[in-house]
RNA sequence: GGAGGGAUACCCAAGCGGUCAACGGGGGCAGACUGUAAAUCUGCUGGCUCAGCCUUCGGGGGUUCGAAUCCUCCUCCCUCCA
């Protein structure tokens, strides 16, 4: 552009990638021109992220989150990990009517250690610090508790949307369900934090954290949410109870499968929230897309680079041969359950070899897979309901699009 | 404490003495078409020794040739009054 503006151009410039990279995503930001203010002190801000030690079942959902955490160090600043022991020892009672129960401090560690296990695939270690809540509210005595009770109100309290609805509905709210933002926003006093990211759920609990430091005058943390993300149909959070998320401890090849059957909107989503690759290049499959490329190629490398992630680099390139070889020539898999099934002199129906190899979770569906046509033995489709396997047979059954077993009779 | 309404398959929801393994919708699964995408069309969606049989409609007991449907007791939910 213009001559003689270079060096506040470039500032300027990277002040608004970093502001691009940060906004990547996000609900909202509470509120932006304190966060633009104090990344302009260019000092490495604290950033603070809480998790619930009841969570030992991960799944890509949750790295969201922490994708947020990394790009941030990734601009020089540093990550507090925190997880909510002390809180998860009591038992969160927010969300909706099930009291959720009390973890044992082996469960809390158990899972602990499952969180630290995971997001070093994500985070960078020299810019993170592991923190328990239980280290400073495990020795607060009732009186310090009540001080810090003492500084926020019932009427703010029932600010908070369940809250509200809760006590219009004429529900009951314990006592401790108000301790539990109180306890979470002292978090952020006990670490100092700059920001804190949360999901768009937590949206009251942060602000709480920003009330409280400003009573013991500390700079209010800078909050952003990020959104809830949705599960492989697209619709309904991701979640295990629902069956539709990607788990990060997934097979290579069940994590790859996954990605691959998510529609071509939902991708764009996956991208932008779960994928490490700048927005620059995003945009350009954009335009590769919009330009004929097939979304599935994209969808293929995003496949790739979660596996990489939560696997490594050869695990994703033979995931991502499998895939080929099994989705785009029909071939079998190359790995599939081998099943010893005892047919007896008579034979055994087919029906029933199918149920006792698992591809069916009761006879009966069997006998429904074969009549629609979904059953193939060695890749020759049959829908003969009195078909019988005898002893001494070799073969590949399959069920539909991905159920396979090699089955020898005996 | 009083009055009334409800509990049906994964979810919602019909049914109110036989024709009900139970309408319809959602979801799911399968087939066709594909890019394991979407959309669309079709079928299936309790179990089994599968053209036949067995067990289901909150739980127990009863009436009847026959009950998800009628009676009775029990459990749990909801609404209104106090």
């Amino acid at each position: 552009m213009g001559l003689g503006t270079g060096f506040l151009e470039e500032c300027m410039t990277a002040g608004d990638d970093m502001m691009t990279t940060i906004r990547r995503g996000v609900d909202e930001i509470i509120r932006e021109d304190e966060l633009v203010e104090r990344l302009t002190t260019g000092r490495p801000l604290r950033i603070k992220a809480g998790f619930d030690p009841t969570a030992p079942d991960l799944h890509v959902g949750h790295t969201v989150l922490v994708n947020k955490l990394r790009q941030f160090q990734d601009l020089g600043h540093y990550v507090y990990f925190l997880i909510g022991d002390f809180t998860g020892m009591i038992g969160d009672p927010s969300g909706k009517s099930a009291t959720r129960p009390s973890l044992s401090a082996d469960e809390v560690a158990a899972n602990a250690a499952t969180y630290r296990e995971q997001i070093f695939k994500i985070l960078d270690p020299e810019r993170t610090a592991l923190a328990f809540n239980s280290s400073w509210m495990g020795d607060m005595s009732a009186a310090d508790m009540i001080q810090l009770a003492s500084r926020y109100t019932v009427a703010r309290m029932l600010e908070r949307d369940d809250f509200h609805k809760r006590y219009h509905d004429n529900r009951s709210i314990a006592i401790h369900e108000f301790l539990y933002p109180l306890i979470q926003g002292y978090d952020s006093v006990a670490l100092e934090a700059d920001v804190e990211i949360g999901g768009t759920d937590q949206k009251f609990n942060l602000l709480v954290g920003r009330d409280l430091q400003r009573e013991v005058g500390q700079l209010p943390q800078i909050i952003l949410t990020m959104p809830i993300l949705e599960g492989l149909d697209g619709e309904q959070k991701m979640s295990k109870s629902l069956g539709n998320y990607i788990g990060i401890t997934d097979s290579p090849d069940d994590m790859f499968g996954k990605v691959m059957s998510v529609s071509d909107e939902l991708m764009w989503r996956y991208l932008e929230l779960l994928s490490l690759r700048p927005l620059a290049e995003i945009k350009a499959f954009r335009s590769e897309v919009e330009g004929g490329a097939n979304p599935r190629d994209i969808k293929c490398r995003l496949a790739h680079e979660l596996v990489e992630r939560f696997h490594d680099r050869a695990a994703a390139d033979q995931a991502q041969d499998e895939f080929r070889r099994r989705f785009q020539q029909g071939a079998d898999p190359s790995d599939m359950p081998h099943v010893t099934v005892e047919t007896g002199a008579d034979g055994l129906a087919l029906a029933n070899v199918i149920r006792t190899a698992g591809l069916t979770d009761s006879t009966s569906d069997a006998y429904r897979m074969l009549k629609q046509g979904a059953v193939r033995v060695d890749g020759e489709r049959v829908s003969e309901t009195n078909a019988v396997l005898r002893a001494g047979e070799d073969c590949v059954i399959r069920v539909g699009k991905r159920r396979f077993a090699r089955i020898t009779t005996t």
